[in-house]
RNA sequence: GGGGUUGUAGCUCAGUCGGUUAGAGUGCCGGUCUGUCACACCGGAGGUCGCGAGUUCGAGUCUCGUCAGCCCCGCCA
């Protein structure tokens, strides 16, 4: 039907008599002449109507094009009589001279663009989900699934390459007790009850293990109810890994040499191993378990330097067990008050009180902070003549998201350098429980395996235990968590017990797994990397809803194909089910 | 659930202090044009100012409510 595509026409083509296919792009109508930009996947190509070449029938219907009509041209590729100078396409120094061409398919007026200016915004996102097919002719988009094409089947090739196989999971199955709220589809069979759409294939993984299948890996669409976000979707893809046999740094060994893989796919670096930091300094030195680390900037400790000033915030904080952080900035002091302020508001927005500073002048040092201090004072804490100091005094809880904050905002107003374009970092060694109003949570999942060293502090201090848990973080964005399991039935119960579940409990919701462990299960351990978001990165997409080619509005709704509907007929009936939606239930705990 | 923000022609936007006939560019329709490449030029059609109340002599503009998109908090591997 066609010859080849179009993207990769060149000088070299010359000569060839070809048959392209396509749609109208952009159309200029000299009258006497036409010219019409064909776009297929690959690009765009210059084509020619003129009543030398075109022959008749065709060049008096050739007026009649409309964009994005699909039409078929047969004709010569000729080098352009100006060489192209004034295109701006790849392809610019050629063209297809059109002998004889037919409409393929006529389109209606297009309600949202294809082509735009290059000032022109985008149109409304609502209006490009709901005209999805004309918003995914744009270029843009249409990159951004080819690299994600190629992303996911390098990460076919690699895991194959080292042993994994993909092993898929009911999409239909049951509930689980992890955090978040989940999609339920209603049995028809058996009434009143309901499947539940995977959050994640993280316990099938487990149970893989155990049947032998020692190194899974799955391409794994999974689905959370919670609101959504720029990075959010109700459905998302992880790249879900699991392997027998293994210890933490065999888990880190085969992500680094995929996302090695990967970064090769996309124009981004990728140099192994990847920093490793554990929870706990990540923590110390950035206030947060996802650091960008393209920037320098560290918290530093500062209670000891501020011992001996005489300031009734610190000294209150400090006196009920706090500490004093916070970052020193060369040069900050050409920051405005305003602009201060803009990062003090950083760090309410985390939760902090506010957000103490001082500027050293030529005059001695200024500010909430700073006019405590004299010169000697300011030296010896580091704070030299244009320098700015920006400190948090508090518990390490709320001081942390608070710098964490902080230092973004004083990347951005201070226009700080980058020290590298891709960091890769591992975070470790994140505690197993997180204790909120005495109410012990897991912290990622319960299968966590603690800290050999730290299994006995289970019970009487669970939040001091350690676990096995990993994060793998680029610029900032985490893009997969995982951890080696545990595989021992009584352990497992244990940990289920801290979290408060009772036997009959654990029987239920974990019955399965329990069982699955105890008939011999080896050490097992692993990972999910979330696709969407790497593609995300890679891409360099302000939102996820550009790496999907269908994806669901904030509100869970999917525009395109008008999703989810009020079901019809009797469906209802069939499934035992009645709808109130004049008062709907309050949602329990 | 809460906060913020946007909604004016098919699309992207402007619209002053509340003032009488709501504009521009582009697209669309018609016409002229043989080397354009954001083609150029001439003409035309196209509006429930998201929706509903209210204030006012008068509302695109002010108030309240509501719907939808987006961003954030809560929530969420």
């Amino acid at each position: 039907m066609r010859s080849r595509m179009v993207g990769g026409l060149r000088v070299e083509h010359e000569g060839e008599e070809l048959v392209l296919a396509g749609w109208v792009h952009r159309r200029r109508d000299l009258g006497g002449l036409l010219f019409i930009d064909l776009r297929d996947r690959s690009g765009l190509v210059q084509v020619s109507f003129g009543p030398e070449w075109t022959d008749a029938i065709s060049w008096e219907l050739a007026h009649s094009i409309g964009h994005e009509d699909v039409i078929r041209v047969k004709g010569l590729v000729v080098a352009r009589p100006d060489g192209g100078s004034k295109s701006q396409m790849p392809t610019g120094g050629v063209e297809l001279q059109v002998r004889k061409f037919e409409i393929l398919s006529k389109a209606s007026t297009p309600e949202i663009p294809v082509y735009r200016t290059p000032e022109e915004e985008l149109p409304a996102e609502e209006l490009r989900l709901q005209h999805r097919v004309l918003d995914l002719r744009r270029s843009e988009l249409q990159e951004k699934l080819m690299l994600r094409h190629k992303l996911m089947l390098a990460v076919r090739v690699y895991m194959d390459r080292h042993g994994f196989i993909e092993v898929e999971t009911p999409i239909l199955t049951k509930a689980t007790p992890e955090g978040a709220r989940d999609y339920l589809v209603p049995s028809r069979v058996h009434k009143g009850e309901f499947y539940a759409l995977p959050q994640s294939p993280q316990i099938y993984k487990q149970v893989l293990m155990v049947a032998g299948f020692d190194r899974y890996f799955q391409i794994a669409r999974c689905f959370r109810d919670e609101d959504l976000r720029a990075d959010r979707q109700p459905e998302f893809t992880q790249i879900d890994v699991e392997a027998s046999f293994v210890e933490v740094d065999d888990i880190l060994g085969w992500v680094e040499g995929l996302m090695e893989a990967l970064a090769e796919v996309s124009e981004v670096d990728a140099s192994l191993p990847f920093q490793r930091l554990s929870w706990e300094d990540a923590m110390e030195l950035y206030g947060s378990d996802a650091p960008d680390l393209r920037y320098e900037l560290a918290i530093e400790d500062w209670t000891k330097a501020t011992e001996d000033l005489d300031f009734g915030v610190i000294r209150s904080q400090v006196d009920e067990g706090g500490r004093v952080r916070g970052f020193r900035l060369a040069g900050g002091g050409r920051l405005s008050r305003r602009e201060i302020d803009v990062i003090e508001e950083s760090a309410r927005g985390a939760g902090a009180p506010g957000l103490l500073w001082g500027k050293r002048g030529d005059e001695g040092a200024s500010g909430p902070l700073g006019k405590f201090m004299t010169d000697e004072q300011a030296d010896r804490v580091g704070l030299g003549i244009g320098d700015l100091v920006l400190v948090c005094a508090g518990k390490d809880g709320l001081t942390s998201p608070a710098l964490a904050a902080v230092r973004q905002a004083a990347i951005k107003a201070l226009e700080l350098p980058r020290v590298t374009e891709h960091a890769w970092l591992w975070v470790t060694d994140f505690p197993v429980f997180e204790e909120d109003e005495g109410r012990v949570t897991a912290s990622h999942h319960p299968f966590v395996m603690p800290h050999a060293s730290d299994i006995e502090n289970i019970e009487s201090g669970p939040g001091s235990v350690r676990g096995t848990a990993y994060d793998l973080v680029y610029n900032g964005t985490e893009f997969g968590s995982g951890s080696i399991r545990i595989h021992e039935p009584e352990l497992q119960r244990r940990i289920l017990r801290v979290l408060g579940l009772n036997e009959v409990e654990i029987e239920e919701k974990f019955g399965f797994l329990l069982k699955a462990l105890s008939a011999g299960a080896p050490p097992h351990g692993g990972i999910a990397l979330g696709m969407d978001r790497i593609v995300q990165r890679f891409t360099n997409s302000s939102s996820l809803r550009d790496t999907v080619a269908f994806p669901k509005t904030t509100a869970a709704r999917a525009l395109y194909e008008g999703a989810p509907t009020a079901p019809g007929g009797s469906s209802l009936e069939e499934l035992g089910l009645q709808v109130n939606t004049q008062n709907p239930p309050e949602r329990g705990e």
